[in-house]
DNA sequence: TTCTAATCGGAGTCGCCAGTCCGATTGTAG
DNA sequence: CTACAATCGGACTGGCGACTCCGATTAGAA
């Protein structure tokens, strides 16, 4: 931001090991904050990468910048996948595909996205190019099942997002009883689906 | 624990100040964590409290006791009022109040209970006592409000705990927006009343 | 009021962790 | 292969926060 062109990135490709060496951290960051929660210490994470504290710092100049990479990454695909199933289910089973594939992926997500707004940032701010379009494709699911008349219609984005949000503690909290967590998913299931009459 | 019986408390009732004081403190712990995050440093809390931090540590040996404490008599509350909405109203009534009471409450127990099993604390464990009781009162709730057909039958008290965390957590989320609450909670009053026929 | 044990208060200790710095290493252009 | 700039690694720093310790204070019994 101080002196170079504030649009897009590395005028400079990096070098190969460089590359390779972010990506690792990526991985790793993930799969131990995912498992381990978000106080794991950055010393940690960059010696199961197999680097040096510098090395994770040059590439992240914050362990919050690292937590959002890491976030950014999740959202990203899970707008991809939105933007798949729309495109190739019907309506009713592409939305409910999609909050199926969201809560899967969620022990993940919580941990990250409460880190961050625990840290003071504002994730809506942050998570904004990538946000938008995650919105949009999730728009796009719910008006399209909305239409089909497979889920009911007085709910919008921002209750959706909620619902996720909360499915995807609920199946946390259930832990590895697949059953309990089939039932509970019917729950919101149904509930998702009743008209309100 | 070194020389003294395990079984129950203070031999010694404590003198006046001293208890007085450790009502402060959890009275400010539960506000101040509530509000700002389990994150506050015990100084803070104690100084907020009133008092130095010598004193928060002779009546709580750690941070994380602090917090189980706070827990606790939230846990303890929430009995209480099983209990009495059981005592007092018509299944379903009942059911759905209780369900609504711990929702309103929650944005706080969240933090509490993700903070300790953060700290790798147990707390099945550390709240049986109380959590028994707990179990046992909304276990009532739920089979009364089954069985005069105000809630599908399918559900146990895990799935409703589940429930019940996953519907903190969306309130939580849409923060003021009573508007969009209301219809989200809507969703999960409607699946907890399908029939799943 | 007097005396003593219980309690208080907060300066100080200790360990942990994010983030820095620079000599050693290594990719890569030529 | 050589040279040099990019990159690496990890010892080190600074600060913060949980917890300790002990002289000062005070509740409460006699």
């Amino acid at each position: 931001m101080t002196a170079q062109q504030a649009g897009q990135d590395s005028p400079r490709p990096l070098r190969a090991d460089a590359r390779r060496n972010r990506a690792r951290l990526l991985e790793v960051a993930e799969a131990v904050f995912t498992a381990r929660g978000t106080g794991v210490s950055t010393e940690e994470i960059a010696r199961e990468a197999g680097v040096g504290v510098g090395t994770l710092f040059r590439h992240f100049p914050t362990k919050e910048a690292l937590l959002e990479a890491v976030l950014l990454r999740r959202l990203e695909r899970l707008a991809e996948a939105a933007e798949q199933l729309a495109a190739t289910k019907a309506p009713g089973d592409a939305f409910f595909t999609f909050f199926a594939l969201v809560v899967d992926q969620s022990p993940a997500k919580n941990v990250f996205a409460d880190a961050l707004s625990a840290a003071g940032v504002d994730v809506r701010q942050t998570t904004s190019e990538i946000g938008r379009t995650l919105h949009q494709a999730m728009a796009a699911l719910l008006t399209e099942a909305q239409r089909a008349n497979a889920v009911r219609a007085d709910l919008g984005v921002p209750e959706l997002t909620a619902l996720l949000v909360g499915t995807c503690r609920m199946v946390e909290h259930l832990g590895s009883d697949s059953d309990a967590r089939e039932r509970t998913f019917a729950v919101i299931a149904d509930g998702l689906r009743a008209s309100g009459s």
